[in-house]
DNA sequence: TCAGTTTACTAAACCGATTTACTGTTCAAT
DNA sequence: ATTGAACAGTAAATCGGTTTAGTAAACTGA
C-alpha cells in the first residue's frame, strides 16, 4: 500500500504539502493540486488509519457496551446507534457484557485507555460504585435505559414512570382492581419507576380499591415463566389482570398460560412493555406500552457527541423520552367474583 | 495518560526494555522486572492501542458487515460472533449495509484500508461482480449466509436444500400434493438451494401428484404479507399447505391470513424457516425448518481466522451447517377436495 | 530599489509503541 | 591472562500520519 511519503514523491511535493492539501489546511494553485490528485489515484493512496489515529489521538469511533445483543430491544438499539454512527462518519465497536461486572469493568477501561471517543453504555444490573467510579474515569460516556447511580454522566431513560401509568390506567379503566406487577427490583430504576407509575394509575382510577401485587425479577423469558407458574398456581384469589413489564417477560408468561389452560384475556389481561418483538402476532395480541428504541439509540449518540454543559459540577442531566400504549387483544374486563 | 517513556524512566530502565519485557522477548532478573511492574502500576500505564496498531499493523479487530442488525436473525448471529471474537481477545466493528451495495462497497474498501484484520461479509442481494472483485481485493475475508458467486474466499451456509427437502417430505408425509413455497429468486442461493430441496422432497414422497408453486420475494414481512394476500384471494384451487422460507414471511404470513379469517392448519398448513424468532408462541406455534445460527456465527470467524489452505487457485471452499426440523401445530392433513 | 506582503511550499518534531542490531559487563574455563 | 559465552540491557530506526514554525521566491507599492 502506498503512503503519504510515496505520493508527495510522485507529485514531487513534500509530506507536508499533501497532508496539508488533503486536510483542506492548505490552498494550493491548480497544477499543484492537480499533481497530488493524480497521484493519490495512480498510486491508490488512502490514509493509514491507524497512523491517523495516533496522530490525531482520537479514532472516531464510539464503543456501545450493552448486556447482550440477540434479544430485540438491543438489537433495534444497537441498530439505531450504528446508523447514527454512520451519518456521521463514526464506527461503531461493538461489545456485550452479558451482564457481568467484570466484562463491564475491562470495556470500560479500553474507552479510558483510547480504543474509542466516547461510550455508550448499558448495563441491566443492579448498580454498584465500583461500576459507577470506573464510569466517571472513561472519558465521554452515557448512560442509558438503567441506571448506574453515581455516575455523574448524562443520562438516557424512556419514560418509565409514565408507562407504568399508561398501563394501570388502561387495566383499572377496564375495571380491573386486582393486580399484579411482573418487573425489576426496586433498585432498578426501571423496576422502581414502572412501578410507582403504575401504583399511581390504579390509584387515580380505583382509589382505595386497587390491590396491587408485585414479582420482582430479571426480563428474561424464563422470570416471565417462573411468575406465570406461581401465578397459574394460585386458587380463587388470583389478580385478574398481569402488567408484565419487557417482551421477555409476556412471552414466557404466555408460555405458561397457554400450558396451563388459561385464556388471555377471558381468565386474565395481560400488558406488556417494549413492544418491539412482534407482539401483535401472539395469540391473543398483546396491549403494550411501547419504547421509543429507535429513538432512544439515536438520541443516546447525540447526546453522546453534543458538546457538554461547562458547569460539570452540576448533576448529570437526565432526559426521558416518551411512551405510548398499543392497544390490542390481550386486556378485556374481568369476570367472575374477584 | 502515561506512557512507555514514563514508565521507563520511573523503572530508571529504557523503553527498549520495558516494551520488550512486557511482550516477552526479554527475560529480566528479578529486581529490574519488579522495578518495571512497579512503575506501571504506579503510574496506571496502559499500552496505546493506535500507537500500538501502527506499529504492529494489525488492529485485532475483525469487521462485521451484515444487512440489518435488528432482525432476530442477524441480531443473534452478530451475538454469536460477538462471543467467539471475545473469546479470542478480538474487538468488533459493526457495520450495517441495508443492503445497499455503495454502503458494502465502502467497507469492504475500509477493511483493504487496514481498519481491520478480518471481514466477515453478509450480502442479501443477488450477487453482482463488482461486489466480488471488491471482496477478492479486500483481504482476509469470509462470506456467510448468501452467497456472492465470484468471491474467491471461504463461504459458510446452512444447508439450505436439506432443509428445503425437510420441510416438503414434512408437509407430503402429511398428506399435502400442493404446496406453495415462498421465498428467494433463483439468483439467491438460499431461495435456489431451498427451492430444489423443496421439489426433490415433495417429489420423494408424493412422485407426480405433487404441484408445486412458488412465490419469489424478498424475506421480510412485506413480502409476507403480499404472498399472504394473493393466497388469500383464490378460490377453490389453492394450495393446502404453505413452506414461508424466513421467519419475516411467516409473520407476515400470518398476519394476512388471520385477517382473511383462514386457520392455520385447518384452511391451510404452514412451515417456517430460520426459527429465530419465538415462533412457538404464535398461534399456532409454527412448525419451521431451524438454522443453526449461533453455529454459524461462531463458525465464520473460526473459518475466518484459522490459516488459509496454501493453494489459493483452488475453488473457495464451501462449508454447510445442518437444520433441523422443528415440528410444531402449523401444520396438519388437508381437508377438502383438493 | 527596497521594505513588506503574499504565495507556495517544507524541515523536523511529534504521536507511542515495536524491533533489530548492537554494547558493555560478568563469569567460567583454559 | 585471555577467550568465549551468558547476562543485562540499549540506541535508533520504523510504522504513517499531523502540525508547528518556518523559508525562499515572487509580487506590490512608494
Amino acid at each position: 500500500m502506498a503512503n503519504l511519503q510515496d505520493v508527495a514523491k510522485a507529485a514531487k511535493v513534500s509530506k507536508t504539502t499533501v497532508s496539508r492539501y488533503l486536510n483542506g489546511s492548505l490552498d494550493l494553485p491548480e497544477k499543484t493540486a492537480a499533481a497530488i490528485n493524480g497521484a493519490i489515484k495512480a498510486l491508490n493512496y488512502v490514509p493509514n488509519p491507524h497512523a491517523r489515529r495516533l496522530s490525531l489521538g482520537r479514532s472516531d469511533t464510539v464503543a456501545l457496551v450493552v448486556p447482550d445483543i440477540s434479544t430485540p430491544f438491543f438489537a433495534t438499539f444497537v441498530a439505531a446507534v450504528e446508523a447514527e454512527a454512520v451519518r456521521r462518519g463514526l464506527s461503531l465497536a461493538l461489545h456485550a457484557t452479558l451482564n457481568r461486572p467484570d466484562r463491564e469493568m475491562t470495556y470500560l477501561d479500553q474507552i479510558r485507555q483510547g480504543h474509542a471517543d466516547g461510550l455508550i453504555f448499558i448495563t441491566n444490573h443492579e448498580g454498584n460504585s465500583a461500576l459507577a467510579e470506573r464510569i466517571n474515569l472513561a472519558g465521554p460516556c452515557i448512560v442509558v435505559d438503567e441506571d448506574v447511580a453515581e455516575a455523574r454522566v448524562p443520562k438516557l431513560f424512556c419514560d418509565n414512570e409514565s408507562g407504568g401509568y399508561l398501563a394501570a390506567r388502561h387495566l383499572a379503566e377496564a375495571g380491573h382492581r386486582h393486580v399484579l406487577f411482573i418487573g425489576g427490583v426496586d433498585q432498578m430504576i426501571s423496576g422502581a419507576r414502572r412501578y410507582t407509575g403504575f401504583v399511581r394509575g390504579m390509584r387515580d382510577v380505583a382509589g382505595d380499591a386497587a390491590r396491587i401485587e408485585r414479582s420482582c425479577g430479571t426480563y428474561t423469558f424464563e422470570a416471565g415463566r417462573a411468575a406465570g407458574r406461581a401465578f397459574a398456581a394460585r386458587g380463587a384469589d388470583r389478580p385478574t389482570a398481569i402488567f408484565a413489564t419487557s417482551d421477555e417477560l409476556v412471552i414466557g408468561l404466555y408460555e405458561v398460560l397457554r400450558e396451563a389452560g388459561l385464556s388471555v384475556p377471558r381468565d386474565v389481561s395481560v400488558v406488556g412493555f417494549d413492544d418491539v418483538g412482534p407482539l401483535h402476532l401472539f395469540a391473543p395480541a398483546v396491549t403494550a406500552v411501547r419504547q421509543p428504541v429507535r429513538d432512544l439509540g439515536k438520541r443516546a449518540l447525540e447526546l453522546l457527541l453534543d458538546p457538554r454543559p461547562e458547569d460539570t459540577e452540576r448533576l448529570p442531566q437526565e432526559e426521558l423520552l416518551p411512551v405510548t400504549l398499543i392497544e390490542r387483544d390481550s386486556v378485556a374486563p374481568p369476570i367472575g367474583q374477584d
